[in-house]
RNA sequence: GCCCGGGUGGCGGAAUGGUUUACGCAGAGGACUUAAAAUCCUUGACCCGAAAGGGUUUGUGGGUUCGACUCCCACCCCGGGCACCA
């Protein structure tokens, strides 16, 4: 008798099962049909995987196993970005050396990740910290710096108070601190960078080439922040200075009624040959000190002071005033701007505030002479009026006609700023540098501009972390490697003085910008990457992930391997590809009962309960049931029966089916074929049914839309059972072997488990089902005899007639006009117009 | 403030110009059972009506169309991201 699926013997037994027989272990070196299907790896920093990671596996994986199905060769890696400081954050929490937390971590992890049921590459998984690859990422660091592209600067960074340490950007919410909530101070610090801003403008126009979710493509370019305009120069009145603005708006120049110095520039200026006034010098100070706090508050009043200093407008020779406000950044374009309030929301505020003058000259009522000043400022088109001989003129067009009347250059400007590399914590790869005072003394270094660095030689990678009882941060700017002599005392490479090893450590997003390519050869003991294998494999098919790393990771990684791309390292597939990622989509956010997941509020999901108590394929089904999986989902306990019904049912009908046929054979072997062409000749409906599923689960995986696939075999199951068949022996209708394997096989991504126990306990065969190719949809079933025609007068439906499928139009309104119902709705009228739309309506306008 | 999503039954959601509410959850009624669980069957937007039937309905208001959840315009609300980038 049919007895319930029970997950907990099955599960288990299968996830060996397929360790054994390397079920998901694609040859990398010579594959047939390569397809990447990468997410996002998880760091492990809490007490175990979190429901939300469980769901963005689920939905890569389930897309995944489809593509393997249909003859791709898969490659499912995974693998744990455990160094950096979300992981030393939580070990410092519980107060556990990060190191020895790893190792707990790291069992945890992989043990829940297992439990899943995804078709993970276990052989290639890798985690960050372990030497063996931050040897590599070390080494890519050297890289960086051979080609220029790493350096060293002083410059202001985050820095939380109470926790004493150095944030980076990502962990600045608001101006304050995402742990503690206190306010961030700027530091002045010299730090390791990136030279990533040499690269955006192809980290720009290579966005539009990629097929990935828009809402990534759009937060990516405005986070690389594209302005063209021009720089224009002010002389300034009785002195050699001059200021040069950056502007984006040429065109307004004659309605440039003063200058803005950011507080940093004045501070330059005083410096140099400039007398502040006492007031000025008090602001500049001031606004220097609380500039990022002020900057974010809300509703914030601007400030300013005037400098005393008088510029010379280039385009009508008029004198203004210099200003000091720190709404303007000294880190953009010149640190200065002209500042038209007419025409800027900004300046118009401050001009208001300090009544400086307000100078229209776009005029939205072309041809007035003279056009009055708005409330607000006026950002849009017009015609220039008070320019001078540019009167009249559209403004966009007069743009650069003004700007090169001036003398002013052409500009290109990015938001983007270089990535600044260097943590002063210790749950990172050091990075592999070392400076020599000898050497610096004497100018000499491997890059002119830096004396007395040096990388560390390729063949004394990784420069290992040493296990510290001190990781604690310092609080002092330094990272607690600098407290250990052992480790920071080396001889310089190049002429053996006493030398200094580099303390701090690298961020943790350069460990994830390039781990994808370790994947491919994670034991390779030779070099970073395997160049033959990493051509072969990327581009990736799909590469998932959440949208939260729009602007971090996926620019980072892009970034990266551009960066690798020019120097040689890598090539893709594509002749000329040097983006790595060509597809890639942001899984939505799971909530719970309507609000975010989060540990204060103790609403968090852990996936072992729902596991062992409903099964990883319920569990995994349930997840991909809630929404689209681009959307998220609403996690709510009760919607889980629904799916654990649905499994049931199918669990109980495959077992039906295989006893109703196997007493078929046992009475006389022949009678299966005489007992499979009944079936073929009694159920058409149910044959129909199959082959629209195949073709809707297909496309739906296809375009990750796992909520309506699942609704499809659910519709399907449901028509299975419906009404007993002809022969009486079996509860539902009775299908044909490659049929319900068919059904089977589409189900089979979504319940890896019980679709494998079936395939091959139940069913006897052989080898595994996620194997097995995928099923095709017969077109020709497709075609339905016999369609519902709606009938609608005036677009309101008022009957519906089944009609034969070859109907034609003309009998089609024969029908509709004959209907007793709609003739209750003519009262006897004669249509003004009968609409007809092929196999779906009549619509009888009067 | 700007940018991106979204607003459909009691709930999660389906439908991208053609029967609004597929699929699932919860609910109601029934069957089985000593009983419960499980399972199965029926029902299932709202209003009027005993029923037949009729009317209304996809955030709000307008428009295009024979026909609008779907397209266009304006507005309101919710979620997420960015935030003085000149």
């Amino acid at each position: 008798m049919a007895s319930n699926y029970d997950h907990k013997k099955f599960e288990k037994k299968w996830q060996k099962k397929w360790l054994e027989e390397k079920t998901y272990e694609p040859d990398l070196d010579s594959p047939k049909k390569p397809f990447y299907n990468l997410m996002m790896f998880p760091y492990p920093s809490a007490e175990g995987l979190h429901v939300g990671n469980m769901y963005a596996f689920t939905g890569a994986d389930i897309y995944g196993r489809m593509k393997r199905m249909q003859g791709n060769d898969v490659f499912e890696p995974i693998g744990l970005d455990g160094f950096g400081i979300h992981s030393e954050n939580y070990a410092l929490k519980i107060g556990v050396h990060p190191a020895d937390q790893a190792k707990v971590s790291e069992k945890r992890f992989y043990e829940q990740l297992q439990s899943i049921g995804n078709g993970f590459a276990w052989n290639e998984r890798l985690e960050t910290y372990d030497p063996e690859y931050y040897r590599w990422t070390q080494w890519l660091f050297v890289q960086m710096w051979k080609h220029g592209l790493a350096y060293r600067k002083k410059q202001s960074v985050n820095w939380c108070p109470k926790d004493l340490t150095v944030l980076s950007d990502e962990q600045v919410e608001g101006g304050k601190c995402e742990r503690c909530g206190t306010e961030v101070v700027k530091k002045e610090l010299e730090q390791w960078f990136f030279k990533i801003t040499d690269y955006a403008d192809r980290l720009l126009k290579n966005l539009d080439g990629l097929d990935w979710s828009e809402k990534v493509k759009i937060a990516q370019r405005n986070w690389i922040g594209k302005s063209e305009g021009a720089e224009i120069e002010f002389g300034i009145k009785k002195q050699e200075l001059s200021i040069k603005v950056f502007t984006t708006r040429p065109d307004t120049l004659f309605g440039a009624t003063f200058l803005v110095i950011s507080p940093e520039l004045a501070q330059k200026w005083m410096n140099g040959e400039w007398e502040a006034p006492a007031e000025a010098r008090k602001y500049i100070q001031e606004s220097l000190k609380r500039k990022e706090i002020d900057r974010l508050e809300e509703g914030k009043e601007k400030t300013g002071i005037f400098t005393g200093v008088y510029a010379v407008n280039p385009a009508n020779k008029e004198e203004i005033p210099v200003w000091v406000a720190d709404y303007v950044l000294g880190s953009y374009g010149t640190g200065a701007i002209m500042a038209v309030p007419a025409h800027d929301e900004r300046d118009f505020e401050f001009a208001k505030k300090f009544k400086l003058p307000i100078k229209m000259v776009v005029c939205p009522h072309y041809p007035a002479k003279t056009c009055p000043v708005l409330d607000t400022a006026y950002i849009g088109e017009g015609h220039l009026v008070d320019s001078g001989k540019f009167n009249g003129m559209e403004a966009r067009k007069a743009k650069w006609e003004i700007a090169k009347f001036v003398g002013g250059e052409r500009k290109t400007q990015f938001r983007l700023r270089d990535w600044l590399i260097s943590r002063q914590r210790y749950w990172g790869p050091p990075i592999p540098m070392i400076h020599c005072e000898a050497c610096a003394a004497k100018n000499v270094g491997e890059q002119k501009a830096m004396p007395g660095w040096y990388a560390v030689p390729e063949k004394d990678l990784p420069v290992e972390l040493p296990y510290i009882k001190n990781f604690r941060p310092t609080g002092s700017g330094v990272s607690p490697l600098a407290a250990e002599k052992s480790f920071y005392e080396v001889k310089c490479p190049k002429c053996g003085a006493p030398a200094r090893r580099e303390t701090d450590v690298s961020d943790t997003f350069l460990d994830s910008a390039w781990y994808y390519l370790r994947y491919l050869d994670p034991e390779n003991k030779k070099s970073a990457l395997n160049e033959k294998r990493v051509q072969k494999w990327l581009p990736a098919g799909l590469y998932t992930g959440g949208a939260e790393h729009s602007v971090l990771h996926l620019l980072y990684v892009r970034f990266m391997a551009l960066a690798l791309h020019d120097m040689g390292l890598v090539k893709f597939s594509a002749p000329g590809e040097d983006e790595p990622f060509k597809k890639f989509r942001a899984h939505g956010l799971l909530i719970k009962d309507g609000a975010k997941m989060s540990k204060s509020k103790g609403n968090v999901i852990n996936p072992d309960e729902y596991i062992k108590n409903f099964g990883a394929d319920t569990l995994r089904m349930y997840l991909m049931f809630l929404a689209p999986f681009e959307q998220g989902g609403d996690f709510r306990d009760s919607g889980v029966l629904g799916i654990e019904r649905f499994l049931k049912k199918v669990w109980i009908y495959v077992i039906e089916w295989k006893e109703n046929r196997d007493r078929v054979i046992q009475v006389e072997p022949r009678n299966l074929e005489v007992y499979t062409e009944n079936i073929r000749n009694t159920d058409t409906t149910t044959k129909f049914q199959i082959h629209k599923t195949v073709k809707k689960v297909t496309e739906d995986v296809e375009a990750l839309k796992f909520n309506t696939a699942i609704s499809a075999l659910m519709i399907l199951m449901n028509e299975m059972r419906s009404d007993p068949a002809d022969s009486g022996v079996i509860s539902g209708k009775t299908l044909t072997d490659p049929e319900l394997e068919m059904f089977l096989k589409l189900l089979a991504p979504f319940a890896p488990h019980m679709t494998e126990e079936i395939w091959r306990k139940v069913l006897g065969h052989k080898t595994s089902i996620h194997r097995e190719p995928w099923p095709e949809y017969d077109p020709s079933m497709l075609r339905e005899k016999k369609f519902i025609l709606v009938i609608q007068v005036n677009g309101k439906v008022r009957d519906t007639v089944e009609v034969d499928a070859e109907v034609t139009e003309a009998r089609a309104k024969e029908i509709a006009l004959a209907s007793e119902k709609v003739k209750t709705f003519i009262h006897g009228k004669k249509p003004q117009k009968v609409i007809y739309v092929p196999k779906k309506l009549v619509n009888i306008v009067i």
